[in-house]
DNA sequence: TTTAAATGTCTCAAATATGAGAAATTGTTC
DNA sequence: GAACAATTTCTCATATTTGAGACATTTAAA
């Protein structure tokens, strides 16, 4: 098997929950190739296909953030490698940022994926207020408007990159130019 | 009666589907505070409350759209003023982009519904195009990269504004720099 | 106050979604 | 090709969602 069944499913399952949060098991299934029959030995119910979702968005975002991160002591290199790094993660980051600040989700300091959440993603917080602090992007913004902004930009460059209006090769570096001059860089 | 019922009813849907489109009627009747039954004596089924959320949509995009196109000769005031008018828009601008790009949608050129579509939505990318002819936006970016980040704007805002991180005074002026910056103004 | 329209309550039938057992089928490995 | 694991197919039972009838209750207008 050139990829392993329980991932395709998780895979597929992160695609369509992020368009569809409410789509019944069988599109999941469907898109993964396999019979809903199958998709429930692996996962017993919903809420079990959900948080391996949850637990695959978290490791593939967190390791691509930190990565990032630590790729430069430079602030705006690393913002840079951080924006592509959520490029490619694709719709787990989107579909991780959506249950995390939508779905009627109610933010918990208790609650261990909150935590890793933050921790992931407060990365992005931290780089973007450094820079503030260093005069290097605009001081009218708020840290929250341009983190705000850091994942419409991301979010419009997976919508581009899968109805395929933009080429592949070009977006990354589209996404950064207008991130980088959006926040006043 | 402050507001029409028929027209609450379809207010909630926008948002409700808009968010979750799968999400069941009662939802919708929750946020709209009747009883699933009150929904039901004015929508048949489901297609029908989607159809008038449709008809809503388009009717409340395309006339913010049509005035700020028209509100000045200056293609960047005319740009900025349909940021202003989609914002305004709120769920109904995302929504009734996410129909016509995303849930599987087939576009059609022969369906009403997606010639009013493109024909109010055109409108931003003629005006986009005819800054980049003017050279008053950047040259390397492609119309189509600009025309996503616009909507990706957009949905920061709305985003930020119903999670309520940013102050709603200044969020509109937040976008419109991102997003003129952005596009290399 | 009476009347009419709109909404809620209770109820029910049909449709769809969910989860799992049992046996048949396919695919892989030795 | 026998043996084993993974997957499919077929089948059910159950749960949820959907749509609507019948009647009570509320609300707005005359």
């Amino acid at each position: 098997m050139l990829q392993d069944t329980q991932q395709k499913i998780i895979d597929s399952a992160i695609i369509i929950f992020n368009d569809d949060f409410s789509a019944p098991i069988e599109k999941v299934a469907d898109r993964a190739e396999v019979t809903r029959r199958t998709l429930h030995r692996y996962f017993g119910e919903r809420k079990d296909l959900l948080l391996a979702c949850q637990l695959e968005m978290q490791k593939t975002c967190r390791a691509g953030m930190l990565t990032a991160f630590e790729s430069s002591p430079d602030l705006l290199v690393k913002l840079e490698q951080m924006l592509y790094a959520c490029i490619d993660c694709g719709s787990k980051y989107s579909f991780l940022n959506k249950l995390h600040n939508q779905q009627g989700h109610i933010h918990d300091h208790e609650n261990e994926e909150c935590v890793k959440y933050d921790h992931s993603f407060g990365l992005i917080t931290t780089v973007i207020s450094g820079l503030q602090e260093e005069g290097l992007v605009s001081r009218q913004l708020t840290v929250e408007w341009m983190t705000s902004l850091f994942t419409g930009i991301i979010r419009s460059t997976i919508d581009a990159l899968t109805s395929g209006t933009v080429a592949s090769a070009s977006i990354k570096k589209f996404a950064w130019f207008s991130f980088s001059k959006g926040i006043g860089a």
